[in-house]
DNA sequence: ATTACTGCAAAGGATTTGCATGTGA
DNA sequence: TCACATGCAAATCCTTTGCAGTAAT
């Protein structure tokens, strides 16, 4: 749950890029969240601790982590969320209609995916997958 | 997999709705593909047709069609493709690589379906889903 | 005769890009 | 030092909206 500043760094160096304090600063805030950061809730955490950055590097640099695996994103209801990557594989349940996003551990779909490689040969990431529906609350209201 | 033009048709009227020859065009239009069909594709098809009609219709048309649920829409790397509804509930496993898209038959989702609804009270709709991973072909070469 | 629907053009929002400058290695 | 990154502003792409005219019922 914790990400690591000093391993982040040293993965960057590692593939001949470069640390800056604006990707850690990002690495931080995507952090601080409650796993589901959308880009305007990143950039606003990142302007606050330095006012002078820039949308583009936001951008460019969530592009960049992504690349690296050392963040992740999902799309949730037409907008991307990042998360800090090396946690513990897991998914999300989000509810149409009042919108709560609850996590799924991922143990749900391993036999999904072991099967999907032995019968189509394909290989699923199964990675941060969003699955959309109606949650306990919401039912019981509805009916 | 066929698509009815006169029950559409009447589906449309029964809820109080227009039945017009952009609508009518653009589920030929949605019919025509091979079941995954961009915006793109859409509008060409339709504007070859009726080169008059405007993006504006095409993308108002299908949000109607989409909410009369006779089109259903899904996120594919970032596109939105169309398809018409109504046929067997399946899903798609993209490649990452090649781009590829097959179908996925819906039965490997009722256990999760079901798992999820006893154990977490959560009803999804797991309608559409996306699965991203490697292709067979692409798993060969790469290794 | 209504009023839903379309076409047009302009607005809006999100993301990308080119280029000069700055900075980590 | 020197290539990688950033900041800035403009460009681009996708989608939505207001409004006047058109057409389905």
């Amino acid at each position: 749950m914790s990400h690591d500043r000093l391993e982040c760094a040293a993965q960057i160096r590692e593939q001949g890029f470069r640390v800056t304090p604006q990707r850690l600063l990002l690495l931080d805030a995507i952090c601080e969240g409650n796993g589901h950061t959308t880009f305007d809730e990143i950039y606003e955490r990142v302007k606050s601790k330095a006012p002078g950055i820039n949308q583009a590097t936001v951008y460019r640099s969530l592009d960049f982590l992504c690349e690296l695996r050392l963040v992740v994103s999902a799309e949730i209801e037409g907008r991307t969320v990042y998360e800090i990557a090396g946690e513990t594989p897991h998914h999300h349940l989000v509810c149409r209609k009042c919108g709560a996003v609850q996590d799924l551990a991922d143990f749900h779909f391993e036999e999904l995916r072991s099967h999907l490689l032995e019968e189509h040969g394909f290989k699923t990431d199964l990675d941060h997958m969003v699955l959309n529906g109606l949650c306990a609350g919401c039912m019981k209201n509805q009916s």
